[in-house]
RNA sequence: GCUCCGGUGGUGUAGCCCGGAUAAGCAUACCGGCCUUUCGAGUCGGUGAUCGCGGGUUCGAAUCCCGCCCGGAGCACCA
């Protein structure tokens, strides 16, 4: 009983780990997360996302996953499908999947409403005219024009035979003075003739954002709209249409944007990187994609944690992956098999030693099993290890018994082999514990230590460390996506037979 | 340049709206103890922030007011 109750209390302290939201009525609140398919998703995204869907269940509300896909020129199918798949993995799970573009007919009546009131107006103006004025506050002739006439203009945008590309574009009559930039007179429609991956030639004319988003919000009964903060100044925008136009307002909410330290989540420095060769494809392990983290060994859980920890708000911060690794690695923890890696491998001999098999448990609390290594006294270790080992000096490996070392290793030389002396089994306080590979069973491993990936805001081309080495035979057995502990060395993915991504320490 | 938004220990975040409990909680990172399958986890303890700076209001300010500094964003036919 007492246990029970003390267990939902804590479930709800969980739960409600974003601050309230304003206005905000039981049952009633509907969240989206708009994302443009022009790209692959990320660790920004997830953010976004997972605030959108933990609202969205705080308030028993609903979440809707809407493709703001009105820009043809961008938008590519293959990335419908992979925002999907990186949702899915996430664990978020829309209520109601959207696409923009479904909804360009009332698009076309929105603008029409808004010519026919005067609100909006077609203008020719050369887009370099159009920006002078803007930046100093004028008018255009176009703007005094009748509704009348501007009407005849917007379907000679519509038409195929009329305006082309950069001719014409519909304008919201805002003010063109406003302090606020956003506002004077922004673009709500503009031609362009690219085939669009799921409505192909079907329009010409596309809303900007500035015009969809909000309609988009309004209509689709969204009640609490969160966006990152470089939008603010468009909030004012954001209302003007709604109002214009007579429809229902959410409430605007702004957080800062992530940026990870050591990386980048920006297409346009990313995109390179790829193209060039430097990293593997958007699932390079060193990548802030999602397909990357996965490949990677993060756990979604670990992800969702990681980016509600660091809430909603407008500060702009820097976190560290460390933040993140340390919430992977503690749900990791008690899930994985502990299992020998010898990175860089010294042989060591060990004289005197008796044929031993090694029971060794596969997690040290968690009843996962074992498994059995049998050892005739010849052995590999780290490098790093032996290394750091002198004449005379003990060490243990690690569930078996204890070696002095009698040669160590040559300082300039190779330095492939250390020899040793069975020293028993009692446990000695004071000695480095040291996993190991039977020399008669190992597999050869391969790892790979990813480091920043980005440095003084330039490509590390020593992102990418490769570790060669032995693993204990057991690990012939491991699957790709198996997640392992190598103990002393780190918690890994298994990527492929005999490849290993380090996760984290 | 103009406008808007930020600024709490190395890092992230809570508190700020509705000023008061020991002048700041939690996490991470770091250091040390315990734990002997770990340089992980867990656990115990520790270092570390006069809350960007300067004024003001007040018995009392991280919290309110003013000025300044620094950082970011916007000034797109991109979202």
């Amino acid at each position: 009983m007492f246990p029970d109750i003390l267990e939902v209390q804590e479930k709800r302290v969980e739960e409600r780990r974003l601050p309230a939201l304003s206005n905000a009525v039981e049952g009633k609140v509907v969240t989206r997360f708009p994302p443009e398919p022009n790209g692959y998703p990320h660790i920004g995204h997830a953010k976004a996302a997972v605030i959108d869907e933990t609202y969205a269940r705080m308030y028993n509300g609903r979440l809707i996953l809407r493709f703001d896909d009105t820009n043809p020129a961008k938008e590519q199918l293959d990335y419908y499908k992979a925002i999907k798949d990186g949702l899915d993995w996430l664990g978020v799970k829309p209520d109601l999947v959207k696409n923009s573009s479904d909804d360009m007919a009332r698009f076309y009546g929105y603008a029409e409403q808004m010519i026919s009131s005067g609100h909006a107006y077609a203008c020719t103006c050369q887009p370099d005219v159009v920006k002078q004025n803007r930046s100093e506050g004028k008018e255009c002739a176009c703007r005094s024009l009748s509704p009348d006439e501007h009407l005849q203009r917007w379907r000679r945008m519509l038409d195929a035979q009329g305006y082309k590309m950069n001719e014409a574009f519909l304008r919201v009559k805002g003010d063109m003075q406003s302090l606020n930039t956003a506002l004077r007179d922004p673009t709500l429609f503009r031609i362009i003739e690219a085939a669009h991956p799921l409505k192909d030639k079907k329009y010409r004319v596309w809303p900007t954002y500035d015009f969809a988003g909000p309609i988009e919000d309004s209509i689709d009964g969204v009640t609490h709209a969160l966006r990152t903060k470089e939008y603010e100044l468009r909030d004012a925008l954001y209302f003007l249409i709604l109002k214009t136009l007579g429809l229902r307002l959410p409430e605007l909410i702004e957080f800062s944007r992530l940026e990870l330290r050591g990386t980048t989540v920006s297409k346009r420095k990313l995109q390179p990187l790829i193209r060039d060769g430097l990293v593997e494809g958007w699932d390079d392990p060193r990548l802030p994609t999602l397909t990357a983290l996965r490949r990677r060994g993060f756990l979604p859980e670990a992800v969702r944690e990681f980016v509600l920890s660091l809430g909603v708000s407008k500060a702009e911060s820097e976190p560290d992956w460390a933040l993140l690794e340390s919430v992977n690695r503690k749900m990791l923890d008690p899930l994985v098999r502990r299992y020998f890696f010898v990175p860089d491998p010294v042989r060591l001999e060990v004289a005197g030693a008796p044929e031993v098999k090694a029971i060794l448990k596969l997690h040290p609390e968690k009843n996962f099993g074992e498994r059995v290594i049998e050892t005739r006294g010849a052995f590999y270790i780290p490098r790093e290890d032996a290394e750091k080992l002198k004449q005379g000096d003990s060490l243990r490996l690690l569930g078996l018994y204890n070696v002095e070392i009698e040669h160590s290793l040559p300082a300039s030389e190779e330095g492939l082999l250390l020899k040793g002396r069975y020293a028993g089994e009692d446990l000695r306080e004071g000695l480095p514990k040291i996993q190991w590979v039977s020399a008669d069973s190992y597999r050869e491993f391969t790892v790979w230590v990813t480091l920043p990936l980005i440095v003084d805001n330039e490509f590390n081309k020593e992102s990418l460390k490769i570790v060669k080495g032995f693993a204990e035979a057991a690990c012939g057995d491991l699957k790709p996506d198996d997640k392992v502990q190598f103990i002393r060395f780190g918690f890994c993915r298994i990527d492929s037979p005999g490849l290993a991504i380090l996760t984290h320490r």
